[in-house]
DNA sequence: AGGCAAGCGATAGATCGCTATCGCTTTCTG
DNA sequence: CAGAAAGCGATAGCGATCTATCGCTTGCCT
């Protein structure tokens, strides 16, 4: 039996905030190592490619690579929560600015978010490398529309059925649009459907708008 | 140096036909090996989930390891090559019956090539962690929506600026929501975002109808 | 303050992905 | 039909991921 009974919330799997910081129960200079993990390995990977080895990661972050995998169970993981932080960093502080016309709000802020991430290439392609990226980090981070998605709701500027989730849906969709193609050195590949998305997101937001037949319920 | 000057056409690369058939200048025993490396890949990935080991793959194929690599630069381009092969076979003979209302004929069908996708849950979840599903690979095989897409515009159904990556596009994009999630072990976990993907076609389809202010341009 | 468990670094080792190279077989071309 | 070239299986080897285990340190609780 291994003497520590750790795997104790690798940041991203519970509701925990993502960030990397403590988790309930963590210890204290465990939970300070797991922020220095995903901060060393977002430098890691912004700087030196996708393919870097976990080794050169602990050793950015000063640890062990036997502390990374006690950590993060695999190096998906890791990648995973390197995408939380940099949500983090980049979703929450848009400025949701509130003008008298709801419905740009609405929109201003989603492309704002998507521009946010797509400006991270790198990120992309690896949170795509790694399985996608996940409806609900994007929701958690996109906390602050549910509030001007009330006022578009209220102003009849969008469907009432619409939820908060499906703009966090909407916000994956979009960035499933961006070409991932990392190249095998680790070099991200821009690609003819690059710049796109922005006409996929108004696809998306002229369905949002109020239409004769509702939307399919969610199950 | 080699003494092969192979890796021609690893299936999906180019403009091939995808199910894995001759490439020009491939040799037809090498051509033939590419499609019974490709269906024992698909058959391995389905029963034994996928993370399989490409000797186990070599080994069901009846083919040395150097010949998989010989025909697939590494696993991804494997699992491509049987994302394509799916797509070929599930996408492309999805019946376009043509009713008098092109504009349900291009919905349903639509809807139809998702379904048909969506139930592999296996390939899907595979091809999320092999980088996405690739647009280039649904617009081949979607061919057949362009004469549904015409017939549509024609009759003033959709926004004229609507064309056919588009729709191919949306179907990615609806891909993308569906969970992938593959356990450990590669069991595919069956999500609570399961069934939603027909509200977010429904989202997309609802865009796709004529719109006071156009799509902004593709690059 | 003191004990204990959680966490740590180091390290060894299994497994796998992938590359490279060998001599042999099969196919293509003329 | 014969030679050239393309492809093949087997195998050896490298580096990466990940598991497991050691004895030591460090934070937490009372």
């Amino acid at each position: 039996m291994l003497p520590t009974r750790c795997y104790r919330a690798p940041v991203t799997d519970p509701p925990g905030d993502g960030t990397g910081a403590g988790e309930r129960g963590l210890r204290l200079d465990a939970a300070r190592n797991q922020e220095r993990i995903v901060a060393a390995a977002a430098a890691a990977f912004a700087e030196l490619g996708g393919d870097v080895t976990l080794d050169e990661v602990a050793r950015r972050a000063g640890v062990g690579v036997a502390t990374v995998y006690r950590r993060f169970r695999n190096r998906d993981q890791l990648v995973r929560a390197v995408v939380a932080h940099v949500l983090a960093a980049e979703i929450e502080p848009v400025a949701a600015v509130e003008t008298d016309d709801p419905w740009r709000d609405l929109a201003a802020t989603l492309e704002a978010s998507v521009a946010a991430v797509a400006a991270h290439r790198d990120v992309v392609a690896l949170a795509h490398a790694a399985g996608g990226i996940d409806v609900d980090v994007v929701d958690r981070y996109l906390h602050r529309l549910d509030r001007l998605l009330s006022r578009a709701r209220a102003a009849g500027l969008v469907r009432p059925e619409l939820e908060p989730r499906d703009v966090a849906v909407a916000v994956v969709m979009v960035l499933a649009t961006i070409r991932r193609d990392v190249g095998g050195n680790g070099a991200v590949k821009t690609d003819a459907a690059s710049g796109d998305w922005r006409r996929y997101l108004a696809l998306l937001l002229d369905g949002m708008r109020p239409a004769p037949v509702p939307l399919p319920a969610r199950r």
